[in-house]
DNA sequence: CTCACAGCCTGTTTGC
DNA sequence: TGCAAACAGGCTGTGA
């Protein structure tokens, strides 16, 4: 399961109670090829800051330093851990952060769709810059306003729309899908013809759903320095994603998977229109 | 501007 | 059984 906004907001918790202090000594790339180059100088650009604060922007953490930041986003694959200096790197880890007292941050990315970059001014950066609200601390009222003013006219699919980040931050397809099936909205529905109503259902269940997720993604923080940040997903109760041909929880209506823009979609015919 | 799609990438699943 | 093709999807760039 990729990690989503709720997997990134745990990540961001989990080290915001350890590396806000600390001094980073040194930056070891063991892969500069992800989705973008890690660039050549970044090492030197922020040995000996201290991290003042983690901050999250839709998919993307933000590690801000005494002077600018990191962009940290851990696309496809990603998962970051806090392990001691001494330990051995695995395959598939690309990075290493350094910190005073023994402590680093380790990037594992298989599929290195992950990015780290030094940004002077990480709000800024063109990266995050033209994200949309954010689903969690929005009000929904505006939420719902904005998702609807946004849509007049568009006639692709709402799933599509909804993981469009410079509409709504952080959504991916898992979230689309089951947002949507708590909404009663068909993935497949042309932007343009949601209704009023149906914006406030489907804003409520974007927030349900994400809440959902962090309050499971939450119970590993605790053992957060021993357990892969992503365990806790687990046990998010999916109701329509990958159960294409299986019975709906509500009706018992068999689950149908069809593709949308190239992405898995799933919907149940009868509570979804 | 809107929309669909290719490409990036590799571990896992599917199908012959 | 074994291997190749398909699949997974966040994000960007391209072209219609």
């Amino acid at each position: 399961m990729p990690p989503e906004l709720p997997e990134v907001e745990t990540t961001r918790r989990g080290l915001a109670e350890t590396l806000p202090g600390r001094v980073v000594r040194s930056l070891l790339v063991a892969e500069r090829r992800l989705r973008r180059p890690v660039a050549a100088g970044l090492a030197r650009r922020i040995e000996g800051q201290s991290v003042r604060a983690i901050e999250r922007r839709g998919k993307y953490l933000i590690l801000r330093l005494d002077s600018g930041g990191l962009l940290i986003h851990l696309g496809m694959s990603g998962s970051l851990r806090l392990v001691p200096v001494d330990e051995p790197s695995r395959a598939h880890d690309r990075w290493t952060l350094v910190f005073t007292e023994g402590m680093t941050l380790r990037m594992h990315d298989p599929r290195r769709f992950s990015l780290l970059q030094y940004s002077a001014r990480p709000e800024d950066d063109p990266l995050v810059r033209d994200l949309g609200p954010e689903p969690l601390e929005t009000p929904q009222d505006a939420l719902a306003r904005h998702l609807r003013a946004r849509a007049v006219g568009r006639r692709g699919a709402v799933k599509a729309f909804l993981m469009d980040g410079r509409v709504i931050a952080g959504l991916g397809n898992i979230y689309a899908n089951e947002a949507l099936y708590r909404a009663g909205i068909r993935p497949g529905r042309a932007s343009g013809r949601v209704k009023t109503a149906e914006w406030a259902r489907l804003t409520a269940a974007i927030h349900a759903v994400l809440e959902d997720a962090l309050a499971s993604g939450g119970s590993t923080l605790r053992d957060y320095l021993g357990v892969d940040g992503r365990a806790g997903l687990f046990r998010l109760r999916l109701d329509v994603y990958g159960r294409a041909g299986e019975g709906c929880r509500r009706c018992g209506t068999e689950i149908r998977g069809l593709r949308l823009s190239g992405r898995g979609s799933y919907y149940c015919p009868r509570c979804q229109s």
